[in-house]
DNA sequence: TGTACATCAGTGAACGCGCGTTCACTGATGTAC
DNA sequence: TGTACATCAGTGAACGCGCGTTCACTGATGTAC
């Protein structure tokens, strides 16, 4: 019955496979099964094992690919990055990436994946790089008195990473509210210069509001 | 045989669910599955059932515990703030916690929980209530010339809360060396300071690695 | 003090499920002659 | 150009597993009379 003959080497269930797996992710179906993926890719449940050796190689190399797509959307945020507001606008693609793919993104960093998988690994060193040649730029522009040294770059660097994928995670899992873009943006510029120990410029809406937080202090 | 007697009202299963929960994810066993906890506890597989409507009602209270002793840890780390260097005593504690406790750490903030949890709900509020007052006393003290607004406040405690989560999650998650106590301790101190746009002390170890990092820039 | 009864925390068998992975296989494709 | 053969991406049946949850039950406990 049928054409079994058509698809019997459709050739590029590779490709198929990760196709599927990043569908099922958009879909924010949980956590990717090897016969999940399978099905999704119109294959039978064993082919993915012609591919990837098991379900973590297949993980991570869909989140390798994540990590390719965040650098273009970083990229594509800001040409040239110079000044401390060319960096927030990265900060705020950075964001704006992981409320868009929100499974994707937990993938890519939270996932327990195998550490020595080389793909993921240069695709995460590149990322890095990248945050430091930012911090770099826009802080040869701008800290004009007292230039600061490497260590300073170091850790400013590393803070601003951490700031930033604090603020992706912290919007993810709900701790600040995620529910109007501009609100979001706007946080994350707040932040992001209050990192930098800039004035913000006046935000571009009215609400400022920020969820599960309560008013008591003490 | 035996006395099945003994344990049959051992009156203290859901407690004894909790801290089997608690032992498994200290021992880094994944996901939590009611009848692991089940089985941990001493306990039928479906004895949980009496006490929690489901898996995520268990998850959610080990979730909501592990905030109590985050806020505990904070505490303990400094028990008055009020200058940025105590904050950073503040912010290693938190990190500490994270890469003392992963999995519980992981379990409070990504698994997909639900949100209208009341327990979890009020001890994430006064997380973030605590981070507030924190930085508001912080520099009350400190930003001495031209004090700083009631949105400066609001944008300065959003980012301290994301950076101090963002490196509690990138240690976590292997994209920065936590192998040595010492050196994610003053990794945190570097980072904060940086936030705060002062001069970080000098650090207490020379090391300063970091790792999955490459060393080509563009 | 003694007895009947309601309560409710526990039990274990059973359901149906989806999973990762293995295995021996099949059939389409490309290449050597 | 035609034929034999190696390769290898695909198949489907099967394995053993742990899971969440339901169900009807049992037996210990506390309370009303």
């Amino acid at each position: 019955m049928g054409k079994p003959s058509d698809s019997y080497h459709h050739g590029d269930a590779r490709a198929a496979c990760l196709r599927a797996a990043r569908e099922l992710l958009e879909e924010g179906g949980g956590g990717l099964s090897v016969r999940a993926v399978a099905r999704r890719a119109g294959v039978s449940a064993t082919a993915p094992y012609r591919h990837f050796p098991d379900r973590e190689a297949l993980v991570s190399a869909v989140a390798a690919q994540g990590y390719r797509e965040l650098a273009e959307r970083l990229a594509a945020a800001h040409p040239a990055p110079a000044t401390p507001e060319d960096l927030a606008d990265v900060a705020v693609a950075y964001v704006q990436f992981a409320l868009a793919h929100p499974a994707l993104f937990r993938a890519m960093f939270s996932e327990p994946c195998d550490p020595g998988n080389a793909e993921r690994a240069a695709a995460t060193a590149a990322i890095s790089a990248y945050v430091d040649g930012l911090v770099r730029r826009a802080f040869r522009k701008h800290g004009s008195e007292a230039g600061p040294g490497a260590d300073d770059f170091e850790a400013l660097s590393t803070a601003v990473w951490a700031l930033v994928h604090g603020l992706a995670f912290l919007h993810l899992d709900g701790k600040f509210d995620a529910s109007v873009p501009e609100v979001v943006a706007d946080r994350v510029r707040g932040a992001v210069h209050a990192n930098l120990g800039v004035a913000a410029p006046r935000p571009r809406t009215e609400q400022r509001a920020r969820t599960e937080q309560s008013s008591e202090s003490e």
